[in-house]
DNA sequence: CACGAGCATAGTCTTATGAA
DNA sequence: TTCATAAGACTATGCTCGTG
């Protein structure tokens, strides 16, 4: 946090209380705290469920948890069975039932819009009638005023209405319906950077054996061993940088992938590869929450010259990925499962251990 | 404080491919 | 022909930072 922000931000802000940039990192931070002090224990082995209960979502359209695409997850799809099984699968893990789940899930997002709404619906009245003034009496539509919706709306329910409501009253729900509606757009940024977020604060609150710095979004050029690039080319960052004596692992941390953005990952580590400046390896680790077969196959597989593109893959749980997919298994579903059975898609839960128990004294040199 | 550029996040939508 | 899968293109949004 930089000086700047440590002024911005006031220990003594209710946590309720209105805050500038809901998504933004300062807030994010300050609701991560929130959570973690009031959780007992965090292990490698339930890091994975602070990671759902922070950030999976139900999707609205189905009402089950999220794992795909909307379009494809719709009733009598494909994905409509698997989002039930992966409904299913995390119910069950975090013991609640399948119609309590919307309430064991999604804090982080819940917590950060919790005013949102009202502050979109709020009107600063005196500027509005400024605004509306040199057209008073024109008949302009007021905001809101929607009759398409109004008419499904009153197609729906209308017959149990006693009495017909005011025009008014309609113009405020079609506001509400809006808002509600596009909130749920919103949540792009905060599922993204509170993915590395997360991951870094539960890493931060596990006990490891040797000391390990973790930095989020930091320039490459920033950690040790790497060179600034030159002046035509852009600066890099890292999702997540981990340093642990003079370990480094590079973590790219997406929450879905997708074809166009695959290609990133090579040019990010060409680019990492290049500005290398001490000789030495470094890990590059992908930490998703991707469900398609396809997508975590491609990443396990891609490779660069003769290596893996990728040290690790980590799920933030493939027996997910295998219960959703359940027993049809077949094209790269089938490769996936022997990716987890081979352990080449990790779990989070094996890679903290993993991470937990290595020790940096490889070249055998005193560590004092 | 308002505004906009630029970057970054992700999900949605569209098109191509291949199997039944 | 139909459908699921796979690949790719596109979109909605927020934050940060610089400028006036």
């Amino acid at each position: 946090m930089s000086p700047a922000d440590a002024q911005r931000s006031n220990a003594s802000h209710p946590a309720q209380e209105a805050v500038a940039r809901a998504f933004g990192a300062e807030n994010r931070a300050r609701l991560l705290a929130r959570y973690f002090d009031a959780t007992q224990t965090i292990t490698s082995t339930n890091a994975w469920q602070h990671v759902y209960r922070l950030l999976l979502w139900i999707d609205r359209t189905t009402a089950l948890a999220h794992c795909y695409e909307s379009d494809k997850a719709q009733p009598g799809r494909a994905w409509y069975a698997r989002s039930l099984a992966f409904h299913a699968w995390v119910s069950n893990a975090l013991n609640v039932s399948p119609a309590d789940l919307g309430e064991s899930i999604d804090w982080l997002f819940r917590e950060a819009v919790k005013d949102l709404a009202s502050r979109a619906l709020a009107i600063r009245t005196a500027v509005y009638e400024q605004q509306r003034a040199p057209y008073a009496g024109r008949g302009f539509p007021e905001p809101g005023e929607d009759p398409e919706l109004v008419a499904l709306i009153k197609e729906v329910v209308g017959k149990w209405m006693t009495e017909e409501p005011p025009e008014e009253e309609f113009r405020k729900l079609t506001r509400r319906i809006y808002v509600y509606v596009t909130q749920e757009n919103k949540r792009r940024n905060l599922v993204g950077e509170g993915f590395e977020d997360v991951i870094a604060a539960v890493i931060g609150r596990l006990r490891f054996s040797d000391k390990t710095e973790i930095r989020s979004r930091c320039l490459l050029h920033d950690l040790p061993g790497f060179h600034a690039p030159p002046p035509n080319e852009k600066p890099r960052r890292v999702d997540l940088a981990l340093l642990r004596g003079n370990h480094r692992t590079l973590v790219s941390a997406k929450w879905s992938i997708r074809a166009d953005r695959e290609e990133q990952f090579h040019t990010d580590f060409e680019a990492y590869a290049r500005l290398e400046s001490a000789g030495q390896d470094f890990e590059y680790t992908l930490i998703t929450n991707e469900f398609d077969a396809a997508r975590l196959k491609a990443a396990c597989d891609r490779r660069r010259q003769n290596a893996p593109l990728f040290t690790h893959v980590v799920h933030v749980n493939p027996d997910a990925v295998v219960a959703t997919y359940g027993e049809a298994v077949r094209g790269s579903a089938t490769a996936v499962s022997a990716h987890v059975k081979d352990g080449r898609l990790m779990s989070l839960e094996a890679w903290l251990e993993k991470f937990g128990r290595r020790i940096p004294d490889r070249s055998g040199a005193s560590t004092d």
